[in-house]
DNA sequence: CTAATTGAGTAAAACGTTTTACCGCTCCTA
DNA sequence: TAGGAGCGGTAAAACGTTTTACTCAATTAG
């Protein structure tokens, strides 16, 4: 099965230099002062031409210990995932961390594969930003190894763990006030299908703009479909049959599929529908118009877990802790005021 | 430092039932079925009871195998490189073989620290996809732990390598010969800074359909810019003062961006300009008018680097291949003839 | 001249598994 | 009733490190 011949172990670099193996280890791990200068240039010569590297498991098995954290994401293919993984990898790193990327996608089968062989044991902490696991889930990866964790874009009403969240309840409200403001009342929401504990507090948000404004919440215009572009395409082919001037998308990726279905039914954006994303990924500002959206403030999200990641590493018995971060609205040209 | 007590190892959970650790190990690892029915009854429920999980490192050490296979990719943000990680999940999983993502970013300087520590030693084998690395890193991945791997997206002249890749010349010769047959000859090219192998071969592609069709090659209408969006915006800046009627994109990306550069100078694709992307990212269709590209059969590219990597991780010693998959151009509304 | 110190190095235990080779018993078959 | 076959199980080696506690010689201090 395994045609490579062993690689070379450190008895092996050992026993070229005519050394003890400890006395290799020691020199390789920096911690080999007391050696002379003669053996010590010649255990880093042979390393060198034997082409040592020592074995990440014997070491790992030793020193239990790993400089690396996991992350678990949902779907790669999603823009806001794939920047979180680089602003969870540009807070890390610098510390030097080294952060894995678990990407879980349709595997749902597979995850308890992936706890067993390699988060538990490997990683030192985890960051869960997999707002779609189920409770069972979380538990799991937490028990499973009283691994150091922190969740976020996913709230836990337990207190169990520390979370990195947004303001929902807020970035809900900016929305609907925005558009409210704007003059539209006949507002489409295109939600997913199920509602995460973080999408109810945002459309609590929806429901508080609406009752301040003193306007009914348009709940015949709440539409439901999948968590991507197609998402946003089907939702058309249901709110053009409506009388709805404005739309409300649960991410940027189902907007992008929103801008695509108006377009389609030679709908102009905003004239005839004013359009609003979530998250402010990259594309948003490249898209005609250009989408207002809510930002997320993605690179603290990532600073924020790190910190909170490392805290927890060093002082497992620490008390949990949330931290909420604030939103912002970015209005740009894909919403405008409603002409009568 | 480490605050968490001692998990519990398949000792103790030998000793709770009362039995040696060689059955527990066996019964656990499924290969107990000369056990009897009681034992292994009891087996499992003390690993339920005392929350046993193998030690990775452990396993790892003793089975010099794992069943991972690693994925490095260059960005993460990049839709084109996310795609080919979920098919290469797609290919591998069902295989029992799980791909752990490596996406290296900025983070040039650590390639090495990423090598030295998880790549070569928990990886059976590797799928480079970073066209931006040097032969260099490349060579340094390779001979570090002489680990099975599988060149894509970037060509290598050595013959030291399997590699899956695409048929350039053909797509460059697609694209022109396109937007030739519709009319245009002043077509403008948008390169990356530096051209690497395979954007070479595109690159010729591009000029063999001009002298297929006996025009110049326009050389005076080669433009370089940023690999993303950004990228895009830039190009057309300098694009819209020339006289040019096409516009070929390195990619979608690229793409994105010339859409969003042309609309601020209110120039409508297809009837001021004709665009052509590269990839056939989700998005494309989406976009407004729908995105003309070449459709890299990435589903394929995934499938086949996962099997050769197999292979070549039962038997190290085959001769190097590499196969070269076959291009689609995806004839969209972003292209039409060009009017006089 | 003896005792303590330093310098350079080593032997062996430990980490937690998997795997290989065995053991003893009971039951069947010739 | 001897000799195999199952059956249910165990002991011990091996994997490649790191770390702890030594050893031995040479030098220095008193």
């Amino acid at each position: 099965m395994n045609g490579a011949s062993k690689s070379t172990t450190i008895r092996d670099v050992a026993q070229y230099v005519g050394i003890s193996v400890t006395a290799v280890s020691q020199i390789l791990n920096g911690k080999g002062d007391r050696f002379s200068d003669e053996t010590i240039r010649k255990v880093q010569e042979a390393q060198r031409v034997l082409n040592y590297h020592p074995n990440f498991y014997a070491r790992g098995l030793v020193g239990q210990r790993s400089n690396s954290i996991g992350i678990v994401i949902p779907n790669i293919m999603n823009p806001f995932f794939a920047s979180l993984v680089l602003s969870v990898e540009n807070a890390a790193i610098p510390k030097g961390i080294f952060p894995q990327v678990f990407s879980v996608n349709g595997f749902h089968e597979n995850i308890d594969y992936f706890i067993e062989q390699f988060i538990s044991g490997t990683q030192k902490g985890l960051i869960l930003a997999a707002p779609g696991a189920s409770q069972e889930i979380v538990d799991k990866l937490a028990i499973s190894n009283s691994l150091p964790m922190v969740l976020t874009d996913q709230a836990d009403l337990s207190g169990n763990y520390d979370m990195v969240l947004i303001d929902e309840l807020k970035a809900g409200e900016l929305i609907a006030s925005h558009l409210l403001d704007l003059g539209h009342t006949r507002i489409a929401i295109v939600l997913p299908f199920g509602l995460t504990l973080n999408l109810k507090h945002r459309f609590d948000g929806y429901k508080l703009a609406f009752k301040l404004h003193h306007v009914a919440v348009p709940l015949d215009l709440v539409f439901q479909s999948n968590f991507d572009p197609s998402g946003g395409v089907d939702a058309v082919e249901r709110i053009v049959e409506t009388d709805a001037t404005a739309i409300i998308a649960i991410n940027d990726d189902v907007a992008i599929g929103i801008y695509r279905g108006l377009s389609a039914h030679h709908k102009s954006i905003p004239d005839d529908y004013s359009v609003v994303g979530f998250d402010n990924i990259n594309l948003t500002n490249y898209l005609t118009p250009r989408l207002t959206t809510v930002e997320q403030p993605i690179d603290k999200i990532g600073e924020q877990a790190v910190q909170m990641l490392v805290g927890k590493m060093t002082d497992p018995t620490a008390e949990h802790q949330s931290v909420i971060l604030d939103v912002k609205l970015k209005i740009r040209d894909s919403t405008k005021k409603l002409e009568m």
